[in-house]
RNA sequence: GGAGACGUCGCAUAGUCUGGUCGAGUGCACCACCCUGCUAAGGUGGAGUCCCGGGUUCCGGGACCGAGGGUUCAAAUCCCUCCGUCUCCGCCA
């Protein structure tokens, strides 16, 4: 949720970031109005509501005899607070759908426009040469044995997979060594609830741009989530937590589910777009003072995993319009995938800044017994069963093996290379 | 899945039967001051969160006793639904 008192005070920072996002410009106006049919429909309430209770207590203070005609005296004022604050909730229902329509304000330095406009930041790394004719991902899966789709298919539909061998082996590597550095970089671990209550989904923001997405669970009214951010953002709810020992990092890791509508055609082949994946994913609980720093510092580690596994990749600032609800900027880094001759996402990082944070009720205390004030959350990808296809990819060899990037080769035993043999 | 108990201001609890003086008591912990004088005891006071209005080291009003409804002039207290915790039984990958 957007700052009301900002709203209020600077309607055009707002107006401005709606048009950037390509979004609903008048939703800010009919947020200023809801704003004040509710702050009208609630004094009205409160007024009537005080008369009351200076009412109940002169009943009870009067003599016996006294009160039945107190008690005659006061019977329609109930009719009207009642009616009063169904008003008022009424109105405080209304202007917080009117609020919602607001996305998170957009911080300086993010390129307007839908998807195709992000700008590139820059670009790390050489793409291999290949004196051979590489293999996609789904070839060298299927002759080392790494995963299972036909099953996948078989068991569960479309999009879905088997890791098997040295593919499940490699994944657990991966996200182990994104967890080592977590853990080195202070983050503490969580393994995470991926079902979740309506009111965290809903907080997240991930119900307003991205509800078709979700796996909902009608017979338990829950969502499974689609990254552990989720659980991880609903994590402090409604706390007032302690930032003066400095921010708040949590890596977290869980499997994922994904609807993938929208997406029919696109990307059918291999792992690289699924229903079901795993993923270490970094959130962190800060003050909005320190956001723009911690971002940069998400995104760092974030790159520092990628030259860990030897990926050249490029790292996009994100358009407005491309951005969830809950975001103020996004990086994503992008590996480049030799086959498709193009970037694919590998990992992403969201500054939320307060939006989130005053959605879920997390707040701090700047002084020490001063007022609480929102926090400000972030998040970013440390790896993902995704990141498999492009190591596959990018460090196969000649005779069909797989070079193993040294950082992995601990988790996996100390082999050099996944070859057809083993 | 069945039966029962419980959910109160940081923690622990009182209050609920018998609705109004609960503006929620007490203990511990916390903060300030006083007294005392030395790793302590005692006294006084203060303290939560959120919202609205006017003022900007404040004042007034309102909401919050797990959540949401209901009864009533009036609900922590009575009724209903839901959620959670615990105990016992059943079941279990």
């Amino acid at each position: 949720m957007i700052d009301v008192e900002l709203l209020r005070s600077t309607p055009d920072a707002f107006r401005d970031s709606q048009r950037a996002r390509q979004g609903d410009v008048s939703a800010v106006d009919r947020a200023l109005e809801a704003d004040e049919a509710r702050r009208a429909a609630l004094t009205r309430f409160e007024t009537l509501r005080a008369e009351q209770k200076a009412f109940g207590k002169k009943v009870a203070q009067a003599p016996k005899d006294e009160k039945a005609a107190l008690v005659a005296q006061v019977q329609g004022l109930a009719e009207d607070v009642k009616r009063a604050e169904a008003q008022a909730n009424d109105a405080a229902q209304a202007f917080d759908v009117a609020v919602r329509g607001i996305q998170n304000l957009v911080l300086d330095g993010v390129p307007e426009g839908g998807e195709d406009d992000f700008t590139v930041l820059r670009e790390v790394g050489e793409h291999p040469a290949f004196d051979f004719a590489p293999k996609d991902h789904v070839a060298l899966g299927e002759s080392l044995q790494l995963f299972d789709l036909e099953r996948g298919a078989k068991v569960s539909g479309a999009r879905f997979y088997y890791l098997t061998g040295w593919g499940a082996r490699l994944e657990l590597a991966l996200l182990n060594l994104a967890l080592d550095q977590a853990i080195g970089a202070g983050f503490t671990p969580l393994i995470t609830p991926t079902i979740v209550n309506p009111d965290i989904m809903r907080g997240t923001g991930f119900l307003d741009s991205h509800s078709d997405e979700i796996y909902y669970l009608e017979a338990d009214d829950q969502y499974l989530t689609g990254t552990s951010e989720v659980a991880l953002a609903g994590y402090h709810s409604d706390e007032i937590i302690d930032l003066a020992a400095g921010p708040k990092r949590y890596a977290g890791w869980s499997t994922c589910y994904r609807r993938e509508a929208g997406s029919h055609g696109k990307d059918t082949r291999g792992i690289l777009r699924v229903h079901q994946f795993n993923k270490l994913e970094m959130f962190v609980y800060t003050t909005p003072d320190q956001a723009v720093a911690e971002h940069q510092r998400l995104l760092a580690w974030e790159e520092q995993m990628l030259a860990k596994v030897e990926l050249p990749y490029r790292v996009i600032n994100t358009a407005a319009g491309d951005l969830g609800s809950s975001a103020a900027q996004k990086f994503d880094t992008e590996a480049w995938i030799p086959t498709q001759q193009t970037y694919r996402e590998l990992t992403s990082t969201s500054n939320c800044t307060t939006y989130q944070a005053r959605r879920l009720g997390v707040r701090y205390r700047p002084e020490e017994g001063g007022k609480t004030t929102p926090v400000a959350t972030l998040n970013g990808t440390l790896a993902t069963t995704r990141w498999l296809v492009a190591i596959l990819e990018n460090h196969q060899q000649a005779d069909g093996s797989v070079r193993i990037p040294e950082a992995l080769r601990p988790y996996l035993g100390g082999i050099e290379a996944i070859t057809p043999a083993s």
